[in-house]
RNA sequence: GCGAAAGUGGCGGAAUUGGCAGACGCACCAGACUUAGGAUCUGGCGGGGAAACCCGUGGGGGUUCAAGUCCCCCCUUUCGCACCA
């Protein structure tokens, strides 16, 4: 008696058993294996304790690729590990009095088990977790030889600060003014001395190298160019007039430029005492149309000024004030542009000008110079600002036509502000007539010549600050000493170990340095008492490289051979969430670039696809506590399987699309696996007694037909794969082939027996096998009940026989005028006038165009006929 | 404000190149079988209409023998960027 009852619980756990058992199953080969490889990885995940369904279904893509490719014949390297560093594992040891190392270890244990659940294949023997010091003592090693290069550095700056963090964040964490883990908490700006990575030096090549991924999606790049926001324009040096402000009061104040000073005489030397305040423009070519300067409030020549003049530091302070409101409210760009008068003037290296100088809270401090030229006829913001405080407005840019000679009538006024590049230069001195581009060019060059600017290329992109205050992470392995200053510890004494018995308290300031046995330390240099860094590294720079560790993951002297990692890179297929678009997917491509230059690594880029999959949603949000609508992995695998819930999480949207989860969809697939169980089950015998025989031929037309359905199956499966991975239509496909098969049993009940079990012993063997990436723990069942051996993972994919999957007959839709009226059966490749005859002889098509005049047949050879009547 | 993606039955979605709109699944309806189940099997299922037939892919125009698909205008949703000088 055969079960007729599909019990994925029972047939799941034990063939987890079975894979437990085996961990050599998923094990790639050895680098000279001879095969292709292949290297897919699914994004590492944070141990928070309990897999949520975004996993499941970043999982499940990831998981049925490196299943088809171990099936294509590739030498597939499908690796799992943990960012296990981060500050959660200390908010709990808080919460529960859990050392962090214990409560991660014991989420790792947990979220383990439920990637060998869902039946990954994982080659758990290269795990790796970032808090372990056999990892993090590379993260150390790597910090060491960028502190050898520069590439590593202290400094002092304005860091942002989380206040619920108690740390400092990078700008890459901070998302609209605030943190990017707590979304309603604005970050405070404070000045500290903290380690920085030097992103910058990468600045342009990272920018280069994303034209040279083809295959990461558009959407990442952009978010990438515009993260690095590189703009090009020039530096030009104003000087600060100290005799102008006596005649100030004869204007309105600050409104009108003053004529150049009596000895202006373009590009003469500056004098050695002067004040120089040197401003960014991307369009110096306006130059002559700058009206006034304005200046950051937290410019430090407005400190200046605001010292001798109350009035001015009032107001300056209450500027500063709106920015930051501005920043916190997260629409800066929305302020209402103003500013103040300074009563200083500068004068304009190009033309003598002394124009006013403003203080303004539109004007950033962190970028270019912190200081801008005003040019109000051809920039909006300073359009804007000049409308406010009724500065003087001049053109110095027009339309080519508007002064082309051979252009009748008078020239427009532009409407300003106007800022087309492709416009030429009046009202500029000698400049006049030259287009922007090139006057961009010449006065750029000028000021550099002349000693008073030059061009200038600016990065959006700041250095990444990796000092965290906070104890669960990698400490930075730098010691302070008195005689010695930063002493870098020396590689034989790495790991630095992070203590083990901590207290975790809500007190500011890292809670190692409040661990005497770990801050007291020996100078490696003199052998005095040095002090050693108590902050540790963000976890994004654990995270940037940990894919170079899976290859040669327990290597014990080098963080990874070169043999192995020239092997093994780039990443074939790299799989994860769009929210990584800016953080990790940008540090990690700085690292490798470090390595490259460090001869550790050959390629440039650490991934050559990307793939980032939608969200999982339920009724139209978001899973999240606070909403109600999440679904645990662990409920779906307890009521309908594992196998359910993946192949749900591929079957009810394509991957790159958002995930709506309903639940009786779910059901549905397992219905759909029932059906598939039992099918298997039935013809167990017919497959086992026809194991070693050739394969069916096409002996009748129900067993042409089961296998054209077959072949058509085998062929587009396989060019999901290839191609737009809408593995929907893939399963789509399978159930059609089972429809397909199911409807046939009656007539497979006719048939001889030994035709039939032929012609099943063939198909089913092949269903198994295109099921295997999306239910291998039903495919591993039915492939062993049906008499098959070995893993199924290394049977060969099905193969595609066009000759057979082609269609006999052809169904062409005929249609008159555009409508349709019938459906014709032909052979394929009929011919234009056998089409022709068969749909006019059609009676619904005679119908159709009884009384009328045929004006034109439309004949698309094996796809469509149309009659166009009137 | 700028840029990108999307908008198709009651729902998730399909239609890769302009060529039968709605594959596959869910929900629902009807039936079969039953040791009555969250079971299985069969059939139906865009709207209107008795039917012939008509209408239908966010809205409006256009190109074409033929438009979900191409072009123009508009609306909505999501995402990214947004004083970057």
């Amino acid at each position: 008696s055969l079960p007729d009852r599909y019990d994925p619980a029972e047939i799941e756990v034990r063939w987890q058993q079975r894979w437990d058992a085996e961990p050599e199953l998923y094990r790639a080969e050895p680098v000279h294996s001879g095969k292709p490889k292949y290297y897919v990885l699914e994004m590492l995940p944070y141990p928070s304790g309990q897999l949520h369904m975004g996993h499941v279904r970043n999982y499940a893509i990831g998981d049925a690729l490196a299943r088809y490719m171990w099936m294509q014949g590739y030498n597939v390297l499908h690796p799992m590990g943990w960012d296990a560093f981060g500050l959660p594992a200390e908010n709990a040891a808080l919460k529960n009095q859990t050392p962090p190392r214990e409560w991660t270890l014991q989420n790792i244990a947990h979220m383990r088990r439920q990637m060998e659940r869902l039946g990954l294949s994982y080659d758990w023997q290269t795990e790796i977790a970032t808090c372990l010091p056999d990892y993090y003592r590379w993260t150390q090693w790597f910090f060491l030889r960028m502190l050898e290069r520069g590439l590593a550095f202290r400094k002092q700056s304005k860091v942002n600060w989380c206040p619920l963090c108690a740390t400092v964040l990078a700008n890459e964490q901070v998302i609209d003014g605030c943190c990017w883990r707590h979304e309603d908490t604005v970050v405070e700006q404070r000045d500290l001395e903290q380690w920085f990575l030097r992103t910058t030096q990468y600045a342009q090549e990272l920018l280069d190298g994303l034209d040279k991924l083809p295959d990461w999606p558009e959407k990442v790049r952009t978010m990438q160019r515009n993260w690095i926001g590189r703009s090009e324009g020039a530096t030009i040096e104003f000087v600060l007039d100290p005799a102008a402000q006596e005649s100030e009061t004869a204007h309105d104040r600050g409104k009108l430029s003053l004529p150049p000073p009596a000895d202006f005489v373009i590009g003469a030397p500056i004098a050695a005492d002067a004040t120089r305040i040197p401003i960014f423009t991307t369009r110096v070519d306006t130059i002559f149309g700058a009206t006034s300067l304005q200046l950051a409030p937290q410019h430090p020549l407005v400190k200046q000024f605001a010292q001798a003049d109350e009035r001015l530091a009032a107001e300056v302070a209450s500027l500063v004030e709106e920015q930051k409101k501005a920043r916190e409210a997260g629409d800066p760009g929305a302020v209402d542009k103003h500013g103040s008068f300074t009563g200083h003037y500068a004068v304009n290296p190009f033309s003598g000008e002394r124009v006013p100088i403003w203080v303004a809270n539109y004007i950033l401090l962190e970028y270019g110079t912190g200081a801008v030229m005003s040019v109000p006829a051809h920039d909006e913001r300073d359009f804007e600002f000049a409308e406010k405080h009724g500065l003087e407005v001049r053109i110095v840019i027009l339309p080519r036509r508007t002064l082309d000679p051979a252009a009748s009538g008078q020239p427009d006024e532009p409407v300003l502000p106007y800022t087309e590049e492709d416009s030429l230069l009046i009202n500029s001195g000698e400049y006049n007539g030259l287009g922007c581009q090139e006057a961009q060019h010449k006065l750029a060059a000028f000021a550099k010549e002349h000693g008073f600017g030059q061009p200038t290329i600016t990065f959006r992109l700041k250095d990444w600050g990796v000092s965290r205050q906070r104890y669960w992470g990698a400490p930075i392995p730098v010691l302070y000493c008195p005689k010695d200053g930063i002493v870098p510890v020396p590689d034989d004494q790495l790991p630095v170990l992070l203590p083990e018995q901590i207290e975790i308290t809500q007190q500011d300031g890292s809670p190692l340095s409040r661990v005497p046995g770990f801050v007291n330390a020996t100078c490696p240099r003199c052998g005095g008492p040095a002090r050693r860094e108590t902050d540790t590294m963000d976890t994004f720079v654990d995270s940037s490289w940990y894919f170079y560790r899976y290859p040669d993951a327990h290597n014990p002297s080098a963080p990874f051979s070169r043999e192995k990692i020239d092997y093994w890179f780039p990443i074939d297929q790299y799989i994860g969430g769009v929210e990584h678009a800016i953080l990790h997917l940008i540090y990690s491509r700085f690292w490798t670039r470090v390595m490259r230059d460090l001869g550790l690594v050959g390629n440039d880029e650490p991934a050559t696809r990307l793939f980032t999959q939608g969200m999982v949603i339920r009724n139209g949000a978001k899973m999240s506590k606070s909403k109600g609508n999440v679904v645990s992995p662990d409920d779906m695998i307890a009521r309908y399987g594992a196998d359910a819930t993946r192949m749900y999480a591929l079957f009810a949207a394509p991957p790159d699309r958002d995930l709506d989860w309903q639940e009786d969809g779910v059901a549905g697939v397992s219905r759909f696996l029932g059906r598939v169980y039992r099918l298997g089950m039935r013809y167990r015998e017919s497959v086992r007694s026809h194991a070693e025989q050739p394969s069916a031929a096409p002996t009748s037309p129900l067993a042409q037909a089961l296998l054209r359905k077959l072949h058509q199956t085998i062929s587009k499966i396989t060019q999901d794969f290839a191609g737009r991975w809408h593995f929907n239509t893939s399963i789509a496909a399978v159930m059609e082939l089972v429809n397909e098969i199911t409807a046939a049993e009656s007539g497979l009940a006719e048939m001889p027996a030994e035709v039939s079990a032929r012609l099943m012993g063939t198909i089913v063997p092949s269903l198994i096998l295109l099921l295997a990436p999306f239910a291998p723990y039903l495919a591993a069942e039915l492939w062993s009940e049906t008499g098959g051996t070995g893993a199924l993972l290394r049977r060969p994919w099905p193969s595609f026989d066009p000759d057979l999957a082609r269609e006999e007959e052809l169904e062409i839709p005929v249609q008159v005028n555009g409508k349709l009226r019938a459906v014709v059966r032909l052979l394929p490749d009929a011919g234009n006038e056998a089409m022709q005859r068969a749909a006019l002889a059609e009676p619904r098509v005679q119908a159709a165009i009884a009384g009328k005049q045929v004006v034109k047949i439309v004949v698309v050879p094996n796809k469509l006929i149309n009659i166009v009547v009137k």
